[in-house]
DNA sequence: TTAGGGTTACAG
DNA sequence: CTGTAACCCTAA
């Protein structure tokens, strides 16, 4: 009838993981506030930003409170099977302890200090599609309005723009991206053309809250490796096994840092010739403008 | 406003 | 039919 369940989209998860660990879990009004999530969650309520935190919890844990009181309900004879561990560090969790600690969701700082590298490398991926959908630029964002985007919002590494440059090949290779005229926007395939069931744009929804001017003030850190903390700790984990869970991240980042990086002088290469030939094409443009408009003929 | 229990729509 | 994700209701 007249609720068609609208799913969340990916790029509604990641604003709202950031969220949660900008803000901190629970803080679901302050999150749908923030001009930096608003342009994704707009036609989302707090509440709904609750439940579906509470969702991906559920998820992340393999076993959240709300399913083993369900459970708990229902089945109980025979004895348990040893469902298998999805989590590959051993110990603990599978007990059921309801100790989410949320307190230390707000910590100060980081107190997994990685180390090695220092390099904060958000998922990169993510944060490009973030960057495109929150800028929400008719026709796509450049390479250049993207980056801006994201050097405000987060630490970026010394040769990000390389990265980025990589990374947007690599997408609109894949199909993932959309490259025309320069300009990059998000290909809905098949998938989500029509969702959303106002589709009135956000106008002035919020009265301050719908300014593009971004806060600067506290510009933060946004890791890979501090979110997956944030998880562990929701998993119930020790401060030691989420260590390890966001050492493990940073591995990763760095793994597809390196990648990226060789991937970069491709990418490079290609930029340079797309350059090329863009300025061809406009010399040639230009002289094809001249000829079949003898009126307004180049000359004063 | 938020947390949590309950309900409904939808996919497998 | 069953499990899950989105949605709803309400106490605190």
């Amino acid at each position: 009838m007249g609720a068609p369940k609208q799913k969340w989209t990916p790029e509604e998860e990641a604003a709202l993981k950031a969220g949660v660990v900008k803000h901190g879990a629970g803080k679901w009004r302050t999150i749908l506030k923030d001009p930096e999530f608003s342009g994704v969650l707009f036609l989302r309520s707090n509440v709904d930003l609750k439940d579906k935190w509470r969702n991906m919890s559920v998820m992340a844990n393999g076993w959240g409170s709300r399913e083993k009181a369900r459970l708990a309900l229902r089945k109980v004879p025979s004895a348990p099977k040893a469902e298998e561990n999805p989590l590959s560090l051993g110990t603990a969790v599978q007990s059921d302890d309801e100790t989410v600690d949320t307190k230390a969701l707000a910590l100060p700082s980081n107190p997994v200090q990685i180390t090695g590298s220092k390099r904060s490398f958000s998922r990169l991926d993510n944060l490009i599609l973030e960057a495109i959908t929150n800028l929400k630029e008719p026709g796509g964002s450049n390479k250049t309005t993207i980056a801006t985007y994201i050097e405000d919002q987060y630490r970026a590494p010394p040769n990000f723009k390389r990265l980025l440059s990589a990374k947007l090949k690599f997408f609109t290779t894949n199909g993932k991206l959309v490259k025309v005229k320069r300009k990059y926007r998000i290909a809905h395939t098949q998938a989500f053309s029509e969702r959303r069931r106002n589709s009135s744009m956000p106008f002035l929804e919020g009265r301050q809250g719908f300014s593009p001017k971004v806060d600067k003030d506290d510009i933060h850190i946004l890791t890979k490796a501090q979110v997956d903390f944030e998880l562990a700790q929701m998993r119930g984990m020790t401060a030691e096994e989420a260590a390890i869970v966001a050492a493990r991240a940073v591995a990763e980042a760095e793994a597809a840092l390196a990648e990226a990086e060789e991937a970069a002088r491709e990418a490079d290469a290609a930029e340079a010739d797309a350059e090329a030939a863009q300025a061809f094409a406009a010399a040639a443009m230009k002289t094809l403008k001249g000829r079949s408009n003898p009126k307004t003929n180049g000359h004063p």
